[in-house]
DNA sequence: AACATTCTGGACCCAGCAGTCCATTTTTCC
DNA sequence: GGAAAAATGGACTGCTGGGTCCAGAATGTT
């Protein structure tokens, strides 16, 4: 057998999805396969060859970015005092939002939502929910060792999410830039912590 | 002269503005123009004797959108208790963002963005931003009453909008429904209030 | 009644783009 | 070297959808 089957694949699948993610990202879904193409610097064939049809292809970008993009949301460090774990989630939860990884993922993903709404709500759990649910199980476990008080740690933990998003998340999505350095980044981080513990702080009637 | 111009116009000018919302808020910018004018009841011909263009109607829809979407999103009441003038606006701001009306319309105006920055940008601006400008405003007055004790009131208009607003924004995007209450919305509401209330209380040093 | 204007509906043109085909070249294994 | 698989590139198909054109009908004005 000559050739053997996925071991150059392996290199220009990688090649094909890294060039579409951008191109897509940049362009939007409507970006031509062509342009894929010509930017991945392979033949549009070949394109078909690895990935059925464009929604595949698209489905795979998603598919991969979105466990790249929510690796580094691990729960909060239960060690740190807690202010400070919240802070450090918060950076990184800005971060995501902001890069523009994160940034277009979520436009591509609204994008194609009408033609595969299963894939947005996959987007949906694997990204948005599980930061959720990692969160606020961070909170009932600080609640449980007394260093707060959350009676709804879910409600809470969408509290803190949306504290530190804010409106980026949509200005984001219309195109307009971030217009946040790192210094703010952690200043806003820092600032919604604490705002937050003193929202829930333990020990009050 | 037969016909005065503009009179039979504006009815039917409502028409299709009516007709391309819905069609545009429920199959995206990509419906086509023919079935605009099937909804509207109204040939194609007609549709681009009014707007010039696809572009044109786009823009003349998220124009008046944006201004009757806004409308109802006054500042609070700063005769209320401030948490309960908080509650009132962040139900506001809920239904906003809920409600097919408004949902539809940001993700237009997403949709749209690439083509037209200005639209988009003008879109934030009357949206998101005078929200956020209203809301300042008022935390800087009630400070200045010493109810409140805000020292940063845009960082924490974005707090108490990101709260209220959460993730349900874009889950709206994604496509994924609503499943908020009205009685539920009001919960939020409510909690969000109270939980910024307790973390910009005054009188702590 | 005569006329100007708009509306209708349906054919029509044209551009862009997903996806296919194919003759030719390159790669990799035996 | 030779055969099988895969890549190339470029032509090609087919469809969708924006926008135009036009002949005739409807609606008004004088």
């Amino acid at each position: 057998m000559p050739r053997i089957a996925g071991q150059i694949d392996q290199a220009k699948t990688e090649a094909i999805l890294d060039a579409a993610a951008q191109a897509f990202g940049e362009g939007g879904c409507l970006t031509p396969m062509d342009e894929i193409a010509r930017r991945a610097g392979v033949s549009k064939q070949t394109i078909y060859n690895h990935y059925g049809s464009k929604a595949e292809l698209i489905r795979a970008i998603v598919d991969r970015r979105v466990e790249e993009i929510a690796a580094p949301l691990l729960a909060p460090d239960a060690h740190d005092h807690p202010e400070d774990a919240l802070a450090g989630f918060g950076r990184v939860m800005i971060d995501m939002v902001i890069k523009p990884k994160g940034a277009s993922l979520l436009r591509m993903t609204i994008q194609a939502s009408d033609d595969m709404p299963d894939m947005a709500r996959a987007f949906y759990e694997a990204g948005p929910r599980t930061s959720r649910l990692r969160l606020s199980e961070f909170l009932r476990a600080e609640t449980e060792a007394g260093r707060l008080a959350v009676d709804a740690p879910d409600l809470a933990a969408e509290f803190f999410a949306g504290m530190v998003i804010g409106a980026r998340q949509v200005a984001g999505l219309l195109g307009l830039g971030p217009d946040l350095s790192a210094a703010e980044i952690d200043r806003v981080a820092r600032e919604a912590a604490r705002r937050f513990m003193r929202a829930y702080a333990p020990g009050e009637a």
